[in-house]
DNA sequence: GGTTTATAGTCAAGTTTTTGACTAATGATC
DNA sequence: GATCATTAGTCAAAAACTTGACTATAAACC
């Protein structure tokens, strides 16, 4: 069905978000038919990429997507409390605490009390983690290159802004 | 932290996303950390929003995220063919096999035989998931039209172009 | 200083999703 | 028409993730 490495999604799935805009219409036409368009373009492409990322970046590194994300959060903004790296994440608090209790049983990140407060844990990488993060990302960024390397760079541009203005716009009024 | 419509990202990330561009020079120079960048505002913005399509829309009708996209596609293309449910999602082989089952268990969706090949199952919905898929449809499209809100018409066309752009570059050569 | 409230994290149970091995029907080849 | 390869789907085990209830510490208030 597809190569080892290029892909792209089936005529399939173009022939059908065709067809959605038009069916909305008859059967829901009270309904935003462009809304739902572009949010399946933006959840097929970041389903698409991650699915990518996992089987040909971080699976040689036996990293799972949340296991990798905790790490480059602490490898790019150095030593973390955990409730920052929900933050900054987006991941739940339980989900960071399960990802956190294996990556430790892995050796790749250390987990301890926190001096000012004894309800927060305080995450660092190991040195083993420090190195496995490395080599990961830059496995995972050969991929991201290569992902966006069919824009301009000026298309890049304008996709990060719109992304950015799509869910910073969302103030909490 | 935030209230229980509007929504944003905490400072954090903004922050961080702030950071790790820098962090990424000085630690691997040799990466793109724009593209590591657009990556992550992608994901980001997916997930967000998906999560809360679940929780704000989906949950009200008993549907999981893997549930909906089956039955929207039934609903929005006709009948469908197992096999095309798969190619039209992106979902796994396997996921739609046991969505369907348990879509099935619900009295939701019906799968027979198709006559000209064993193989091959035809699917189709039943009344009640004709009713279903379009009231929790009308209900998910207000979420996405809020959602989309922020952006002119102007830009949600270019956002949509440029995600078709991202994806559909990747031609298997 | 005792009570209330909020915050950080954990845990167990359930659900969702992936993985890889399997079955069965079809198509291709000789 | 036997053999081999492909395709569609299923299944069971494992991994990933969510949910909601729980503990413990800290902060706020009186």
């Amino acid at each position: 069905m597809n190569a080892t490495r290029g892909w792209t999604p089936p005529q399939a799935f173009w022939a059908y978000l065709e067809a959605a805009r038009q069916r909305i219409n008859e059967r829901a036409p009270d309904a935003d038919a462009f809304a739902s368009e572009l949010n399946m373009m933006l959840n097929r492409a970041s389903d698409t990429i991650v699915r990518d990322f996992e089987s040909a970046a971080l699976r040689d590194y036996d990293l799972s997507w949340s296991q990798y994300r905790v790490l480059h959060c602490l490898w790019l903004a150095g030593p973390l409390e955990q409730r920052e790296v929900v933050e900054v994440t987006g991941m739940s608090r339980a989900l960071v605490s399960s990802t956190v209790k294996l990556l430790t049983r892995k050796q790749l990140v250390t987990s301890t009390c926190a001096a000012h407060d004894g309800r927060v844990r305080q995450l660092s990488l190991t040195e083993v983690g420090e190195e496995t993060i490395g080599r990961a990302y830059r496995a995972q960024n050969a991929r991201e290159v290569w992902w966006v390397d069919t824009l301009t760079p000026a298309e890049r541009g304008i996709l990060l802004i719109l992304l950015r203005k799509l869910t910073r716009g969302k103030a909490d009024s």
